[in-house]
DNA sequence: AGCACGCCGACT
DNA sequence: GTCGGCGTGCTC
């Protein structure tokens, strides 16, 4: 006889509780729904959607404060037990609660409890649908699925690796391999033997714009499955479904970004993470989960394979490859026939000046790059110039007085923008986003704005000159020298209408665009056959940056960029400028030798104690004044339990010691192992909370990509 | 995060 | 006399 009435353990997105913070709720009804299910749960005076976490026969909350669950969503629970665990592991390991894990991951429409219509059966307690249509299921056509190229003896042996562990529990390995070494290939491969093998697959990939065109080739292929896409990017609705479909079992591959981790696919038989080293899967905000991790813990927990791949793989999975821990599976040369990796040539900047004012070699390139800009565009083929910086200039100064536009709000220099032409409204008055010329300020951390002054504020010099230079002005002035060329720039502020970054490498495919002139995103997967030149300008700020993986992100987003010429037949070129050309990452760049670069930074990390030889985390805190910020860390270290092989640093300013008015600071923890951190973090951490109080924000980030 | 409750300035 | 400013504290 089952007892009425139980309490149910339910996990709702409430930040800023106890680790492992779940509520109590109960279940007057007979057969309580199992771990996973949905459930709506009356909140305050409102309702949400929860997960149910565990049930019970008691509850530590006094019986009057216990309310009823309102309703189960479904019969059957949508979380599988291999994603609860998941969920109770990045619980502990990044000290949030699961809900704050759980439910970030619901679309929007399925979170809104309006959107639920209520039934009650005769009885089983009331019961709710999930909103939205399901999606209609694929007919089970056999039509010929397009071409599978046949693969070289390096992704074969990749391929075999895969086909004899697929349902064979947990196994991990590292695909290194060059850019246009055809990895995807390989995935596609691995798909179909863990389709094959009547499993389900999760195919993480860094970000949005990646998506869809990984998303294609797997639907191409495979054209009798369904493929469900989950990005931040998809319209609320067609989130909604994309979840539905995983959790029904309807799809049977789901590709996605960070949060995609969380899919609920019934039976995963494959996770590939791609781009594995990419920055994008440490999420930033919010609970600082690191996805490509997380997919590894999932695999673990799912009894399945897991495939990361890079061609510059981040020092802690090459680590992890070089000690054995996960197989290592290379794939050294470029797999379309004929196609070689491309020459590259370091321009030493000090040599040759762009000096501005000087006719002969004023310009936003140097010479040689200029020269090779040129002659390209001659032989009538496409380049690529990569530079770090959006906006016009990331800075406005006075020669005369020595005034530079600085952001009032945080500690930083307000970057130039050329923004459209000011057009006056009738009615507003000086509400102008730009001043006369279109040159606007904008503070790249707080996003304040105000059009440039004419002249300097401080001493009325009409000659204020912008320093340094973005990927507006460059796209401006190359248009001066190469009058030609059609020239197209792709960054964050081209980007921002939807499909407008899409547009742009439409129109680079079809040969439209004779220079792309872009940031970051510009180097990432994009596979362009008639690209033949590439120019780095820019990075020598990212090579002096005084973050301790400076450097590994340097030489990854350069052999990425670098990777984007020849990619084809026609041979590449990549020419970078700098000023530190006697820094042994350019001879390592040179030869394309990651494994060299590799093995000197671990060298250095090895000796500095650093990870992945140390493991760290971070307590930041933004409050109103530097001494509330300083006070608080100050206070939290004195807390501290004393922990065998954990370091506590004192505090200090963050990079970035003032945004939006607030103060920043920081303060690092160093243990030799994960064990040795998480022993001290545990105990440790409810304190904090408890002293920090309501008024302060504050945050742990465990494994900091940045500290 | 919402959304309440709770104590001090300018209004019908 | 109240309407409402957003500081602080709770939600099973």
């Amino acid at each position: 006889m089952k007892s009425q009435s139980r309490v149910l353990q339910v996990v709702v997105d409430v930040p800023g509780l106890q680790v492992g913070q779940v509520f109590d709720f109960r279940w007057p009804w007979p057969d309580p729904p199992p771990a996973g299910t949905a459930v709506i749960v009356p909140w305050a005076s409102q309702r949400r959607v929860g997960f149910v976490w565990g049930a019970s026969d008691v509850s530590e909350v006094p019986p009057e404060r216990l309310r009823d669950v309102i309703a189960r969503v479904d019969s059957w629970p949508a979380l599988p037990e291999p994603l609860l665990a998941l969920a109770r592991f990045a619980s502990t390991y990044y000290h949030a609660s699961p809900g704050e894990i759980l439910l970030p991951s619901l679309p929007e429409p399925l979170r809104r409890v309006a959107s639920f219509e209520i039934e009650s059966p005769e009885s089983g307690g009331p019961q709710a649908r999930w909103a939205g249509r399901p999606r209609r299921a694929k007919p089970m056509v056999r039509s010929e699925a397009a071409s599978w190229p046949a693969l070289n003896a390096d992704q074969q042996r990749a391929v075999d690796w895969l086909a004899a562990r697929v349902g064979q529990g947990f196994a991990a390995a590292l695909l290194f391999g060059v850019t246009g070494s055809g990895k995807t290939e390989v995935y596609l491969h691995a798909v179909r033997q863990t389709l094959d093998a009547g499993r389900d697959v999760l195919l993480l990939v860094p970000e949005i714009a990646l998506t869809e065109g990984l998303a294609r080739r797997v639907r191409e292929r495979f054209p009798d499955t369904d493929v469900a896409v989950m990005t931040s990017g998809l319209a609320d609705g067609a989130r909604a479904q994309a979840w539905l479909a995983a959790a029904h079992g309807q799809a049977r591959i789901v590709v996605g970004t960070r949060s995609a981790v969380f899919a609920p696919l019934r039976a995963p038989g494959l996770i590939i993470v791609d781009e594995e080293h990419d920055a994008s899967y440490k999420q930033q905000d919010g609970v600082r989960l690191q996805a490509r991790d997380l997919a590894v813990m999932r695999a673990h927990l799912a009894g399945c394979p897991v495939l990361l791949g890079s061609a510059t793989p981040s020092l802690e999975s090459w680590n992890n490859a070089q000690s054995g821990r996960y197989a290592l599976l290379r794939l050294p040369n470029r797999a379309v026939a004929g196609a070689r990796l491309p020459k590259l040539r370091v321009i030493d900047l000090r040599a040759h000046r762009r000096a501005r004012g000087s006719a002969a070699e004023a310009g936003p390139v140097s010479p040689p790059l200029l020269d090779a800009l040129r002659a390209c565009l001659a032989a009538g083929q496409q380049s690529l110039l990569f530079a770090n910086r959006r906006g016009w200039a990331p800075a406005l100064a006075c020669d005369a007085c020595g005034w530079v536009a600085d952001c009032d709000q945080c500690s930083a220099h307000f970057a130039l923008h050329r923004a459209r032409l000011f057009r006056p409204q009738a009615g507003k008055a000086s509400a102008g986003r730009s001043n006369a010329l279109g040159y606007t300020l904008i503070c790249h951390h707080c996003s304040a704005h105000r059009p440039a002054p004419a002249a300097c504020p401080a001493c009325g010099n009409p000659d204020l000159l912008p320093k340094g230079q973005g990927t507006q002005k460059i796209e401006a002035e190359l248009a001066a020298v190469l009058p030609d060329a059609r020239i197209a720039r792709m960054d964050r502020d081209s980007t921002r209408r939807r499909g407008s970054g899409a547009a742009l490498l439409a129109d680079m495919d079809a040969g439209a665009i004779d220079v792309l002139v872009g940031t970051q995103m510009v180097a990432k997967g994009h596979d362009f056959p008639r690209l033949t030149l590439v120019g780095v300008t820019g990075t020598d700020s990212l090579l002096v940056a005084p973050d301790f993986r400076a450097e590994e992100r340097l030489f990854a987003l350069l052999m990425q960029v670098a990777g984007r010429a020849g990619r084809a037949t026609d041979p590449g070129e990549v020419l970078v400028e700098t000023r530190l050309p006697q820094h042994p990452l350019f001879a390592e760049l040179l030869a394309q030798d990651y494994e060299a670069a590799a093995a000197r930074l671990l060298a250095e990390r090895e000796a500095l104690n650093l990870p992945p030889y140390a493991t760290l985390a971070v307590l930041r805190v933004a409050a109103t004044s530097d001494a509330q910020a300083q006070g608080f860390l100050d206070q939290a270290r004195e807390a501290a339990p004393a922990v065998t092989g954990v370091r506590i640093y004192h505090p200090v300013p963050a990079g970035v010691p003032r945004v939006a008015n607030q103060a920043r600071w920081q303060m690092l923890v160093e243990a030799g192992t994960r064990s040795q951190l998480q022993s001290l973090l545990g105990p440790w951490l409810p304190l904090v909370a408890a002293q920090a109080g309501a008024r302060l924000r504050w945050h742990i980030d465990v494994d900091p990509i940045e500290v």
